[in-house]
DNA sequence: GATGAATGAGAGTTCATTCAT
DNA sequence: TATGAATGAACTCTCATTCAT
């Protein structure tokens, strides 16, 4: 990959980001990228395949944030780890996450990717601690994780650190 | 307000709910309502004044969905119908709400509308119900209920019911 | 039909007479029709529809040149007029065939109107004259006409009296 | 000329001869033969002189097709030979000759080659043999060999030989 | 000789908006 | 109130061409 090919994907992204994927212009993305709107179209052949790069390049690092909870054995350090997930974000993992997000809705996408393993996981978690619904805990954190997640991103959620404590007293201090 | 206006907002609402507000031309808001384009600006002098006018009806009626809480004194009822929100949405609501937040999320608007005075309500149940943490429990409660509603948005929760059960013994069985 | 609409057609099949249709470019349609190049895709959506509209009215009027044909009944007249057909064309009809001949070599189409009608014609009327050979005599002069339309097309045709005489004579003389 | 050079002729003509010149990008030349696009600009500088290349190399062999009948000295047989002319060719002829009209129509092109010296001996020919009015007898052939011609490329003209055969006999029976 | 990255101009098309009727 | 013709700017994308390697 060229470095100019970089460039126009980072322009893109922040663009895509802040505006949105229709409302972006490859003449934007061109001029923030500073090279010519042709070799957009070089690289990408159309602002669509432009787009599902990064998509595409979005999906692996979603994925890298959950694949150290697949591989974590302890139960507690599954609740743990997963409550942890949207206050560890640094702030251009929060761009970037945005980014996910923000598209998502756009173009009316569900889920960017899978999560069905770290689901299972959960599950397993919360039956090997005894939780009395391992199921409905699972979907009920992951809902909820989901809601502060999209708060951190929309930059609405003040006091994050009382927040976590919080919460990891509520999972895991009746287990210990 | 005369027929066609009604039916060009009901076209845009349905336009920019579906396709989001850049994607949608004037020109299939028009085509859709069966109307002239230049009506569509006859009634709303611009795009942005239309997209306006939807935003400004659809905060009465999101604040008609709390309101009911808002007047409620008994604190279980508080957190039971709060926990309900989501959960009675009927399919032209879903519809509505998927409208205000793509919109959100196009326009990078944070919230609709103002929602303290529901968190100020929810504050004093938890309190009145020995809750230890009553803002933190409101917090969480607000973002569950977050997720959960963009869950529904997106048509990915299945068996509402359980976890609607699940959640009112979470929060309320252990006051009885 | 607007008169800017007309003035479109117009300026474009002067544009696809000199130049074709693909070395034709909507801008320099719309600047020779006084008009914005916005309007030539209110009127035709499309470059092609614009174009499918100039074939279309085309045919209507290659079919009036022949018309006159079909519907007369002296053999020695039929092929008198046919062989007339070529030497008649006014300034403005060479120019019209001229955008005719030149796209269907563009585009590939071997013949813009059904000529069967008016070979059937010919069939007869050389049987009824006596020919040995009808349907080859048909095709002969059919082709001899082509050619000689080719050459006044081009501007390559001199003497074009003498050549009518002659053929007329080679035709009809010795039946007489 | 390298190998690769040939290739890149060869895919141009092909592409001219379906598409036309102004419809074939260098683009898809270079695709078609397997070649960088900068290799075509370092053979032929520009579109506009490979496009030269191949008309000059077309030019020599059109009139290969015609010499053979400039040294022909038995005018019968310049006839026959003329009237063979388009009936004789094979298919790889028949998609050089219809590279070369269409390129001619496309370029407002008259005549490819130079065709005097072959009408100075048809006319020779005529008046050794008797005809009347020699020179308007080399007219009209050239034209009815010019309409088969054209219908020839485009696949149009069924039954060549019934055609030919029948032109032979009206040139020449009544001379035996 | 040959490649592939890169460009600027221009292609066809869509856009929000205006205005006469 | 309502239409439909008309526009100019902006859009995505393609073009012939250049140049460093």
């Amino acid at each position: 990959m060229t470095e100019k090919k970089r460039t126009i994907i980072q322009a893109a992204s922040e663009l895509f980001a802040s505006d949105g994927y229709t409302a972006t212009s490859t003449n934007k993305i061109a001029k923030k990228a500073g090279v010519s709107e042709g070799l957009v179209f070089r690289h990408f052949a159309t602002k669509e395949g432009l787009l599902e790069v990064i998509l595409k390049e979005g999906e692996q690092r979603v994925k890298s944030f959950y694949s150290d909870i697949v591989f974590e054995s302890d139960p507690k350090n599954v609740l743990k780890k997963t409550i942890n997930l949207p206050f560890q974000l640094s702030e251009e993992d929060i761009e970037f996450m945005k980014l996910q997000v923000k598209l998502a809705w756009e173009l009316n996408k569900k889920e960017v990717v899978n999560l069905e393993p770290l689901r299972l996981k959960l599950g397993v978690a919360f039956k090997k601690l005894g939780f009395q619904n391992p199921e409905l805990e699972t979907d009920t954190l992951f809902y909820l994780i989901d809601g502060i997640n999209a708060a951190i991103l929309q930059g609405s959620l003040k006091d994050a650190d009382s927040l976590k404590s919080f919460l990891i007293n509520k999972y895991l201090d009746n287990t210990e």
